[in-house]
DNA sequence: GTACCGTATGAAACCAGTTTCAGAGCAAGG
DNA sequence: CCTTGCTCTGAAACTGGTTTCATACGGTAC
């Protein structure tokens, strides 16, 4: 491999010459840069990026902490991402944890090894308190509401989001509601929980613990779901189901047995993906791909500390 | 920040002795060892990976060259290769080209300036000759079946899997099929393609130009592709669609509209997605986390090119 | 005439590690 | 007693860039 000493020699200047013609430097002599352009020509040479990532101190990587990369919700905020991170010359390195609490830490630890520049994290398993302390090392973004003042965060806010579809549902009448989360744990789930509980208690309802129900992620967890709802004796009317991939899951399982929706039950879901569309999905909109957006604006101003919380829209469709 | 030099002057040993106790060499006596590790405990020092990087020539990061990553084909295809990699002790950077060629470039010029240890291109939009000149900076693993003798490659056989699927409509008794595919210009449709028209000669069905759809991806694809065959005056009874995606907009969009399947119009998808399981598609599956997975393992013997076949599977259910 | 400033250039320090090489100490084998 | 070989150690070279600093040159202002 040729190196920038060889240029050097090539041309007849001093490497510092070839750094300055390699990055745009003024100052250099119109015909000493060509020369130093015709070796690096003749001599096939390409700048080898570790060495200016050393020298720089950066990388122009971003990191993305995520559980998983096949889910329309993540994929979106991914998307998002991506595209806000070309856009200011970043590349990404994605982590799917499968929220194991080992894969996060490695991408922690690059971040603190300098290979990457900043992390974005999507949903979490490890505490606040382990976030924070790798934020010496670079800028951390949060994809989730807190109310932590040393990371900057963007997020929806779910609660009102929840409220906002619960509300609808109570309003159409129902009474025997239920709804379901993705892991009880996350910060997410509890302000829907939270919202749950409150807007169920200020219209004197019914909180059944049986009609909480977990771990709905993808479509096949929306099958599940159905299962769960259908074995139970008491069944709630209306479910509010954490995303339309899930819905979606459900909705066709009910079909398929016979089961309407909504007159049978009742389904809302989240997101606003093509498929709820297709299915014809009461849903609330989140503005994904915005939050990837705005991420990465965070990721760029790290001197600033905000808490951005962004709107969500409830799409009034048949399932509900 | 610590660096290497700072321990070693701490623990009162030269920088040599440190880099053999982060790197685990043997001859280091005991008793160093321990100052070394102390003095790394007490000054709170983490390596720079990047100087890493530069002296040993890898980064154990793997470029994946994907059209998009919200789609369940190249979803599959990159989580079996991120499982893969993270067994060999590498990191995965997607790059997400929509086909745009620029993108690609930037992929493959990342590897040439030693950013990459290897790239996996899952679908391409430059010219093989492109990809092979910059072979030379790392191994380039094609997803893709091709008899390019430099460039190592995991493929499913397409023109067999094609035709199994064209074979199976017509023995279910249909004349007028038709297909759909991504994008014409690449090496799967291509093969898709050639055996459509093979098989189709062989029985001496009609083979309607108007009968091959474009541009399949995604469930919206579907609609598309619905509303498109909807207006076709002549109508083919059987479509052979790209993905099972693609084919659940279609079949979805078709309920909505009054239209059975299969009795008005028989669809056979492709990946066995969980969608076609819920929606009763008749479907090739492909092993596509394997593909990624034999991928990676190609990559590690960069040394040994091979053209690897993986093998696909016939699932009947009820679209045909 | 000289003080000052913008342009142009290269030497050398710097980023933070790994690796090679030479040599010291010590035990076993002949 | 001498050779051989293994364990341990550090100096120095090496990876390949960027950046600072000193300096030289030419033109302009006073």
């Amino acid at each position: 491999m040729t190196n920038i000493k060889e240029i050097a020699q090539f041309a007849g200047v001093s490497v510092s010459t070839v750094s300055r013609v390699l990055n745009n430097h003024p100052y250099v002599s119109p015909d000493k840069r060509e020369s130093v352009l015709q070796a690096i020509d003749r001599l096939n040479y390409s700048r080898n990026i570790n060495a200016i990532h050393l020298s720089k101190g950066k990388t122009n990587l971003l990191g993305i902490i995520i559980p998983f990369t096949n889910h329309p919700y993540y994929g979106a905020i991914v998307h998002g991402i991506t595209k806000q991170a070309n856009a200011i010359g970043c590349h990404i390195v994605i982590f799917e944890t499968h929220y194991e609490r080992e894969k996060e830490i490695q991408a922690l630890n690059m971040l603190q090894m300098k290979q990457l520049d900043g992390i974005i994290v999507c949903s979490r398993i490890s505490e606040m308190k382990v976030l924070l302390n790798y934020q010496t090392y670079g800028p951390i973004i949060l994809c989730e509401d807190t109310a932590q003042a040393e990371l900057s965060s963007i997020s929806i806010d779910h609660y009102a989001a929840f409220s906002c579809a619960l509300e609808y549902v109570i309003a159409k009448g129902y009474k025997k509601i239920g709804y379901s989360l993705g892991r009880k744990k996350s910060r997410n789930s509890f302000l829907r929980a939270k919202a749950f509980n409150d807007i169920m208690k200020k219209h004197q309802l019914i909180n059944n613990p049986e009609w909480l129900f977990e771990g709905s992620y993808h479509i096949k967890d929306g099958v599940t779901l159905f299962q769960e709802w259908n074995s139970l004796q008491n069944k709630p009317e209306a479910i509010i189901i954490t995303n339309d991939d899930t819905a979606a899951g459900f909705i066709l399982t009910a079909n398929k047995c016979g089961i309407k929706v909504p007159e049978d039950v009742a389904i809302l879901g989240f997101n606003n993906d093509s498929l709820s569309e297709l299915l014809d999905i009461s849903t609330i909109s989140l503005p994904l791909e915005w939050i990837g957006k705005m991420a990465v604006e965070l990721f760029e101003k790290p001197e600033v500390i905000k808490h951005v919380k962004l709107d969500y829209t409830l799409i009034k469709r048949k399932s509900v």
